[in-house]
DNA sequence: CCAAAATGTGAAATCGATTCCATAAAAACG
DNA sequence: CGTTTTTATGGAATCGATTTCACATTTTGG
């Protein structure tokens, strides 16, 4: 391998002028500077990131911290994360929890110990287990998907107007016995604000809500269909609208409806979150609440390079949504 | 931060020494490595990995370079990718080309910058320029998804025998008119072998494939839509079954034909390849082929730690499938 | 009991960069 | 012209680990 040394020696000059030569900084004569920068062109030659590291402190990585890589918001929140962070020459270190909650924890950590320079936590919960791991990191972090306390950085969405307008569209199109699919409520985002947005509407508008109507699932396509079949058979009172807090669990309420011939939307209206790429493909088409989740990714990373480089940026940032109307309501 | 330096004096060590405990090697006193190993504990101390990196050339980091991250194939392989060199102790530095095909030459090299361990490229093309930068890193790299000449480690699917199997089973139910839905032949396994499978089991069975039948799509869904489209107008003999190289581009087709008013499959058969998640859930639920794509990720994974720690292991693996028969053929 | 082998330990070199400090030559200034 | 200031350069320390080597002590074996 070439090192600065070598560069040196075939520069005729020493370690240090190279190292001003690649970063830029102190003084160094035009003759010097391009003899230094001949041999770099000529051997292509390229700094050691470890021995950089060493010195600096700096790594130009980014930890990045997913519940599962197989679902499209994350998928989508990585990319918006990786055009932005790669224009800044920064890569990202990867760390998928496979849902398993202590994992979390303990990639936290083992970022620390890779000494990366922030970390980006695509959070399925706000635990204060959690929060006190972080605020002891001494790294930024941004979180994702979930809004936590003032100082912390996170970058999260609407979810309870998102909620809001979704059911309020429902009652606009005539219904008022609505059924609601939700998740755990540790999760205060998808489980609680959602929900939180649906029942403060309904009552609102002045309708009642039966216990019956409110599933709770996990985050898979089958739960929504279990939950639906719940839904179906053990309410006295038949719902005529459904809304599922994600598209996955609206596709398995289709699903059921579909394989019970209940037709949709005229004998049960579905909505969902997420706009996945395929609601627009179902039939009847789902109406969906729009993210922007690459948006998402990028306004983390643009907070990250902010606070790394000590300028200012919006700290908590709740990013809007768009409601989509299609033919499942 | 704590350093080896600060652990060396409070166990009332030599640096030496706390790195004997830490590496496990030479020899050790009982008494001294409890020493150390206390004050480890109680300094919850981590040796830095840019110093470790620095002197033993070592990072324990995989470079992952993929096309996308949002679609199914990819992020499953990443997933098994994952599982498998968590345990192991390595980590995943992600490259996200976004399709740029550029991008995979680019990333090669960041990632040899930065000493990455090993590589996995998912690859979408197998391009001679692209094959000779791999031979000239001097870093162990794995290729999944597509078959390579010998002397480069890979992992990829039977392609060729899976588009046959459907083939087959297409002509079996009756079909003799059967239109394709593929993707670019630069891409061998997707574009070519998958055709040729198609190809090869028609002329098997004496069948005749029209040339309007045969059309190129891209990546998504609604290039497959517009690719059936295509196939309905243009051709004069219609056929009764179409054959997509992915579930994506047949989900397209699908939706063009339910637009259209086209039973599927009584109208018009159809079947894709991987096995999306959707796949099951669409009306009808689709046939396609499984191609375990974690396994792949999982293998990729062994094969690159087999190599970095000079054991055997197999070094060009092609994995079997699942034909998935399902409501849609 | 003495030589050889095994065990235990630390000083110092090393990995490949950055950066502090000293020094010297050239330019600017009064 | 003598004194600052600016420009240019390199020596050496440093970052935090591993590893080589030398040396001392203990154990083993004939």
């Amino acid at each position: 391998m070439v090192t600065i040394k070598d560069i040196a020696e075939m520069a005729g000059v020493s370690r240090t002028t190279v190292s001003r030569v690649l970063n830029n900084s102190g003084y160094v004569s035009e003759d010097a500077r391009k003899r230094v920068e001949k041999v770099i062109e000529e051997t292509s030659y390229a700094p050691s990131e470890h021995a950089k590291s060493l010195r600096t402190k700096k790594t130009k990585v980014i930890g990045v911290i997913l519940p599962t890589i197989q679902t499209e918001t994350p998928s989508r929140i990585v990319t918006g994360l990786g055009k932005e962070l790669s224009e800044n020459g920064y890569q990202i270190l990867l760390a998928n929890t496979n849902l398993d909650k202590a994992k979390e924890l303990e990639y936290l950590e083992l970022l620390r110990l890779r000494q990366v320079d922030g970390i980006v936590l695509i959070a399925t919960n706000t635990e204060s287990e959690l929060l006190d791991k972080i605020k002891t990191l001494n790294i930024p972090v941004v979180i994702v998907g979930q809004e936590v306390e003032e100082d912390i950085m996170y970058v999260t969405y609407d979810d309870y107007h998102a909620a809001r307008d979704l059911t309020s569209l429902l009652i606009q199109r005539g219904h008022s016995k609505i059924a609601f699919i939700g998740v755990d409520e540790a999760d205060r985002s998808v489980g609680y604000l959602r929900k939180k947005g649906f029942l403060d509407e309904m009552k609102a508008s002045g309708l009642t809500v039966e216990p019956e109507w409110v599933q709770k699932a996990i985050f898979n396509i089958n739960s929504g269909h279990h939950a639906m079949e719940n839904i179906l058979s053990k309410a006295v009172d038949t719902p005529t609208a459904t809304i599922a807090v994600t598209d996955r669990l609206a596709i398995g309420a289709m699903s059921y409806l579909r394989e019970n011939g209940i037709g949709i939307p005229d004998q049960m209206a579905i909505a969902g979150f997420g706009a996945s790429e395929m609601s627009q493909y179902l039939i009847p088409s789902l109406t969906t609440i729009d993210y922007q989740n690459e948006m998402a990714g990028e306004e983390a990373a643009k907070q990250l390079l902010a606070k790394l480089h000590s300028k200012k940026y919006q700290e908590q940032i709740i990013l809007s949504y768009r409601l989509l109307v299609r033919d499942s309501v």
